[in-house]
DNA sequence: ATCGTAGCCTGGTAGC
DNA sequence: TGCTACCAGGCTACGA
């Protein structure tokens, strides 16, 4: 699934072959995909049609083009969302959801098996749509002390706060447990019973493992076919708790452990991550 | 205000 | 074999 590191190699191919160009055509396959535009989907095609592509911009998981109307079109990917460029007569995908028919020829084309993801049209740069999400690590803007501050004062577990979007964005269940095995910390331990050194140490890690995966996404994508598929790619070979249950601790050999969390699984090593 | 969870979705797979 | 149940995941709405 499509990860902080693979939407931002989405946005660098989408930077390649949108901006500049401008949106001849625009068809709505399932109205499901854009369901977060509340105007409907008709109003969707209306407000994007005949616009151009100024920028293709990125905070955690969410992607926006930049319209030359001042408006943005916000996607987000769920977790089977691609966004594909394609030529015209290259045979539509399963999932095709929206398709866009750009001023050169090519087609920007949205596809989602799930339909978790989707497309809406906010306003301005960032889109205040999405102006409760904080940076994400890989920002320039991201203040590592007052994330610290942030998340010292929050009364939950530790994933369960990285996980919230409003602290920190872009990261999901697996860069969750890939920095928190790296940190010997455990998912639930309350994060207002961490010391600061332990919370700038997570940010660290967190911002290392997106950045090495970023490295690694970033050479098994082909720039015309944008493949948002995670299963490929090289980094989940270097995975040390996310999908291991079972599976000996790269640093001292005990079983991986996965136990339910907020309805997703949590993975971590049990003696290199207790609780206290 | 803050925290925790139901619900949105499809396709693959486990279990019967 | 064909059926059902369940799982995966991010995010928002909403209840506590």
């Amino acid at each position: 699934m499509p990860e902080l590191p693979e939407v931002e190699v989405v946005r660098r191919g989408l930077n390649d072959f949108v901006v500049g160009r401008r949106i001849a055509d625009v068809t709505v396959m399932d109205v499901r995909s854009v369901r977060r535009h509340e105007l409907g989907a008709a109003n969707f095609i209306d407000q994007t049609t005949g616009r151009t592509v100024q920028a293709v911009r990125r905070r955690g998981k969410y992607l926006w083009l930049v319209l030359d109307d001042g408006s943005s079109i916000l996607t987000h990917l769920g977790m089977s969302g691609q966004a594909l460029i394609a030529k015209p007569q290259v045979p539509d995908p399963r999932h095709l959801r929206i398709r866009f028919t750009l001023d050169d020829g090519n087609e920007l084309r949205f596809v989602d098996q799930r339909i978790f993801g989707g497309m809406f049209v906010g306003e301005g740069d960032p889109p205040a749509e999405i102006s409760h999400i904080a940076p994400d690590p890989l920002d320039v803007a991201f203040d590592d002390t007052d994330f610290v501050q942030r998340l010292r004062a929050k009364r939950t577990g530790v994933k369960r706060a990285i996980l919230d979007q409003k602290l920190v964005s872009g990261v999901g269940n697996i860069y969750a447990d890939e920095a928190l095995w790296r940190s010997r910390l455990h998912y639930a331990r309350e994060s207002n019973t961490l010391s600061k050194a332990k919370g700038l140490e997570l940010i660290g890690h967190l911002r290392e493992v997106m950045t090495e995966a970023l490295a690694q996404g970033g050479t098994s994508f082909d720039a015309l076919y944008v493949n948002v598929n995670g299963e490929s790619g090289y980094f989940e070979r270097s995975l040390a708790a996310y999908g291991r249950e079972g599976e000996p601790c790269d640093r001292c050999g005990t079983p991986i452990v996965r136990e339910p969390f907020a309805g997703r699984s949590s993975h971590f090593c049990p003696r290199c991550q207790r609780k206290r």
